[in-house]
DNA sequence: AATGAATGAGCATTCATTCAT
DNA sequence: TATGAATGAATGCTCATTCAT
């Protein structure tokens, strides 16, 4: 609780301009401008330019995760437990365009800037997704068929596109819980209409 | 003919180059060196760098649009041809990593680099998918309170993120067979155990 | 009078452009554009850029000791003869800003790119001056302890400073009239006030 | 103060570059250089190439502003004032070539490049001869139907043109002292040998 | 710890000139 | 002669990083 954590202030700073500019279009000025820090403070915090952005990165995931992690915990029902997942990530998506920004862009590139990078926090983060496949099938609730690491992926790419288009556009044709309707009942029930239902 | 098509030799070029190295890290001596052509003969097919990035994304994307569609004329039935679509597009996406890496990463760059750029290629490309389930809830094969406009984006995204990892790493956990299979169960018969089956 | 001389055609339209851009801003592929040839086919008559500077500069003071030479070949009278050119040298100049600008500014350039080069026309023109005063001096009516030297640089940059003005503003504060008036009252009696008028 | 005053070592250094080069054909890399500092540095006190030719220009000019200024205040005869004015001016062209080389062709090259560049140290300098000739009216040595505004320019042009031979060449056919007696001569009292002289 | 002036490597783009046709 | 596509050297300017204070 230090009143002058640099490191905290240069990454929210940082975060802000990368979200505005994007990682290559954004000057080390520009942060320390933001954090209203000179430009050599940076580099007392910071090895360099990429350091900077797998810091906001992690930092975003990390609030993230801590987020739905609360909010998964008060609750058990694995059907129950997914809409949560969308619901928080969308809902954070859409108030924080930062945030979006970041991800949707910097989660590509620092892939690309550092092959070592591993990017623990947001294996971490789509893996609570992949935890409650599996606890929604121990429970006898999703199939035992569906693989969960590439369920994982499909839900989250899914939530992932959707929110894409908000951070580029101001297009509003849905509201966040329609979409979330939609996104729950095609991944919990699929698309096609039940033969039962056909029957009819 | 094809033996001194300068535009499509650098634009091949420029495909190979983004992404490998990134739209930013790319240099424009190595787009060059690549089609070996001198610097500034690209500058008598571009207009600058941004453009060879535009023209790039949009002929990819047009061999997508192009490859599927010519798939898809052969299918009538709306369950198949959203197979097909993911088949198509995961199949290319595994065999030509470029492709894959320039939508991965161009595709939100250019979006961000030039806020009037509407990517109509894009739009085009992704629409295949919400007319595919127009026509399915045409003949009463997909849910009448499915909405393609929602369905289109998570489907996409799903396929998306699937293949992002590809990109990145060489995980080859699953067969592209396997992910297919597994993304049209989820997308038609969602991830429930259906009541009927439960039931039993 | 060859219907297509292609090199007159181009040192016409370098004398445009020139004047329009300056000599450095000027592209080859504008004097192509202006002399409607292809950008090569000027290098069929110049050897470079800077040979086409010298050529229209060449042509361009040729042409104003051609009809200097002209007018003057009609009097006799040393003083009418400076005011001749003084009246010719500016009402060309107010007239073919191409001319004035290329002089104006070219006249400097082209010595200084051009270490050897002797600028003979150049000499020619302004000899003008001091051949008009050489003979006035024989006829007794210029003073005999004028350099003709110096005065014909002396009158030639008068001319030449007042007509830098119409080059770059559209200032018209004076007439040529007024102006070619009070050069040759200068020139010819000086600003001071004759001791005789001064006497009265 | 002097020991790290960059700004000016630049301007000093541009000064030099400028003279022997020309604006276009001067590198930035050059004037950086001649100043020992790094390309960049340059642009920590100028906004661009533009900028460093007008701050040259307009430092030279304030030179020769204050140095004529300073002259000047020693003496109220019209007449010496005008030849203090020539005096100065021609001494210091003279002595120094780069200075004489910056006005004389950047003079031209400035006015074209900018063209809302009003380049009010010139006019300001400039003035200094009108208004010389007005003191001179207001006191009858000069004539009262000699223009200041004209004159200025004439008297100017007459010395610039002089100088600028020397600038190009090593030509010292006369002295300082001759040219100044050669000048003073024709604007004081004119080229025409007086009536009263004739009819002797 | 903090500063911010200074550095200098790096690159997109231009354009005079060439040359195969 | 004439063309104009192709060349590639050349340079203004940026900005991540350093380091003396």
């Amino acid at each position: 609780m230090k009143i002058t954590d640099k490191h905290s202030t240069i990454i929210h700073a940082a975060t802000k301009v990368f979200a505005k500019k994007g990682f290559f279009n954004a000057r080390i000025s520009d942060i320390a401008k933001e954090a209203k820090v000179a430009d050599g403070t940076i580099y007392l915090y910071f090895n360099n330019k990429l350091d900077i952005l797998i810091s906001v990165f992690e930092k975003e995931i990390g609030i993230l995760i801590e987020q739905v992690t609360k909010a998964l915990a008060l609750e058990t029902d694995p059907k129950k437990q997914l809409e949560i997942f969308a619901t928080k990530h969308l809902t954070m998506m859409k108030k924080n365009k930062n945030l979006a920004e970041v991800i949707q862009i910097e989660l590509r590139q620092s892939a690309k800037l550092i092959k070592e990078y591993r990017n623990n926090k947001f294996i971490e983060y789509i893996d609570i997704v992949s935890t409650i496949i599996k606890e929604g099938q121990v429970q006898k609730i999703y199939r035992a068929d569906i693989k969960p690491g590439i369920a994982k992926r499909a839900f989250f790419g899914a939530l992932d596109e959707i929110s894409r288009v908000w951070s580029i556009s101001l297009e509003t044709d849905y509201t966040v819980d329609e979409i979330i309707g939609q996104v729950m009942a095609i991944f919990l029930s699929g698309m096609l209409i039940p033969p039962a239902a056909q029957a009819e």
